[in-house]
DNA sequence: ATTCTTAGCGAAAACGTTTTCGTGTTGACA
DNA sequence: TGTCAACACGAAAACGTTTTCGCTAAGAAT
């Protein structure tokens, strides 16, 4: 087992100076060729490669993207991780993933402890507890740290920062438009509860899309679904909710769902009940995963561009590292420059499939 | 803006030297009981945190584990990873992500990338296309450099390291005796090309088990798909594939899929002509993930317990990055501790739902 | 009064870089 | 011969820690 050779090693055994071995690598013209030709050919042999963490330590910079998100087996996540990962390598950097599993506590730790030096930068979507607390404090405090952070698709006025976010109000009246289009008179809406930002950009973008055609909004036809608990393994309740919401209000023809998942499961339900999909009733999801795409009859969705809204928060971020360094050498204080923030908007797209005319 | 203090800044401020104040928060009864409380009453005020960067080199060591993955939209990848994440920080670890995309070059960038420091070891799946080309010298080079790593799903041979695998060939024999049991003569394999080995493990568990059942394996029965394609971009490729399949096999009454797509592809073409699942064809998919769980009707499916392995290969490799500090407290040589590797084999579960009888 | 402990603290090295600033040697030029 | 620039290289600081070792002063022991 041969460890990494360092810059010290070389300088010994070439019987020169640290500085000179450095220099030469670097191809700096104080060293004359034959040295550097030595020294280069010498590391090559034994593939010497710079330290990492002590060009961090120098650099006072990781060259790394902490990326803090809820949950990572969820197909929205890892698209934009995907996306994520592909500018920052592109530019030079790496990511390092922080899952805070929708919990309050394990966000902070997470954050702190990559925030002491581990990273430049965090790209990051609220967890739901901390939604529910409008406790955002440890954000602030990362920032007023010096270290940037871009939000995406979960996040909040409270804090001043670039954002990166899906429409999620258009979205959703793009989806009940298409619905009214269709002919639908009846749309149901399967939403959540209101304290996660985008499900209520949703249901407004609903209710948008139904006052606008001139329809008037049936409260009954809203149904809210507590996703506190574990809906993936309490499958039967939702499917047992809404099969009542079905029976309880058979004029229903169409279903706009705030995520994929309860539209499979409209769908599903309504075909247990004997309703045909689209004929009976018309079915839209938000989020295009990979549901969508399988199920039969595969859903029409609103795709959000995961990977997409990855890359821009990347971009983002990364020009803003990239800028400080910039202001640094030109001497300019953070008062002179001042912080106008970026919020930007992915537009979604409806990707028809089967479930609708 | 405030940055970070530093042990340097508090040492001025509170006129003692900086080892004093590195002393005092350690609780070092070095210190004088009054001066400790000082310093730490100071760092308190001014949350402090010691440096990451500066730890890393000094202790010679990140605390942080590389994970290499072929692609990261994937239910299984990202549930490995939420696995590996649970046990890394329990343990005190970060986790740092690369994507090789399935490539060969990437994986090595990716390697050399995070092995010059950044990390403490590996966790990695192998790339198809260094499956293909047989190319391994990249691992064995980083574990030369003593940078353990452990491989898990795709694994091979030629390195010698730790390994978590699951037990495809047993999963498939389960699978197959399985429909074997529920009166299925003619089951069908869909499979992809061999040289990815787990898809070569599931063909020969079938193979096995229909033989051990004493029925002839039917070589017009094993579908081969080329998945050097993007499959999921061309369904339409995949869908015909199978339909023709099932129309030149009219006999078959199951089919055994090494993956969740082809698992589910089937069942909507088998139904698409006509049959019904599971009174015509039983199907059951390999990969326990979102789609079978969804897809109607529910796909019976052999679960591969993806955190399991994920944790499994943290602990690992967790375990031997520590005893690597415990055997040079002892000032044992690398050959007295000869490298025992540890190959661990998950078994599978079939969770039995709807496409099977 | 002298020596010995011990408590309490600081200096410095080390981890692996990069970079600034010297410094000695050479050759050219006056 | 003396001056000067250019060349080639080395010393040292800095990034932020931890830790070993040494030092001083005070009190205890002789």
């Amino acid at each position: 087992m041969k460890r990494k050779i360092t810059l010290k090693q070389i300088a010994r055994e070439l019987d020169v100076s640290i500085s000179t071995v450095s220099k030469a690598l670097s191809n700096s013209k104080e060293i004359s060729e034959d040295t550097t030709q030595k020294i280069q050919a010498f590391a090559k042999l034994y593939n010497y490669r710079p330290n990492n963490i002590a060009l961090s330590l120098k650099n006072r910079k990781t060259k790394t993207i902490g990326i803090l998100i809820p949950e990572i087996v969820h197909h929205f996540f890892s698209t934009v991780i995907r996306g994520i990962e592909l500018i920052a390598n592109r530019r030079g950097y790496n990511v390092i993933v922080g899952l805070s599993n929708e919990s309050f506590t394990k966000e902070i730790i997470n954050m702190e402890l990559l925030a002491n030096g581990s990273i430049d930068g965090f790209i990051l979507s609220i967890s739901k507890e901390t939604l529910l607390k409008q406790d955002y404090h440890h954000f602030n405090a990362t920032i007023n740290q010096g270290i940037p952070i871009v939000m995406f698709d979960r996040v909040v006025n409270e804090v001043d920062c670039d954002k990166v976010i899906v429409d999620d109000f258009n979205g959703a009246v793009k989806a009940v438009k298409k619905l009214v289009e269709n002919g639908c008179k009846n749309i149901a809406l399967l939403t959540t509860m209101d304290y996660v930002s985008v499900g209520r950009l949703r249901t407004q973008g609903y209710l948008e899309a139904l006052e606008h055609s001139g329809i008037e909004a049936d409260p009954n036809l809203i149904l809210k679904i507590d996703d506190s608990l574990d809906v993936e393994n309490h499958l039967d309740v939702l499917e047992t909710e809404i099969a009542q919401f079905f029976q309880t209000n058979p004029n229903i023809d169409a279903v706009f769902a705030v995520n994929e998942l309860y539209a499979v499961t409209a769908m599903k339900v309504a075909r247990k009940l004997g309703l045909s999909i689209p004929n009976d009733i018309q079915v839209i999801g938000f989020t295009d995963g990979v549901l969508s795409k399988h199920a039969t009859p595969s859903l029409t969705t609103v795709s959000q561009h995961g990977q997409k809204i990855g890359e821009q928060a990347a971009n983002l971020l990364i020009d803003r590292l990239e800028a400080e360094d910039a202001e640094m050498d030109q001497y300019l204080s953070n008062n002179e420059r001042k912080s106008d923030y970026i919020k930007m908007v992915i537009e979604t797209e409806i990707i028809e499939r089967e479930s609708t005319k």
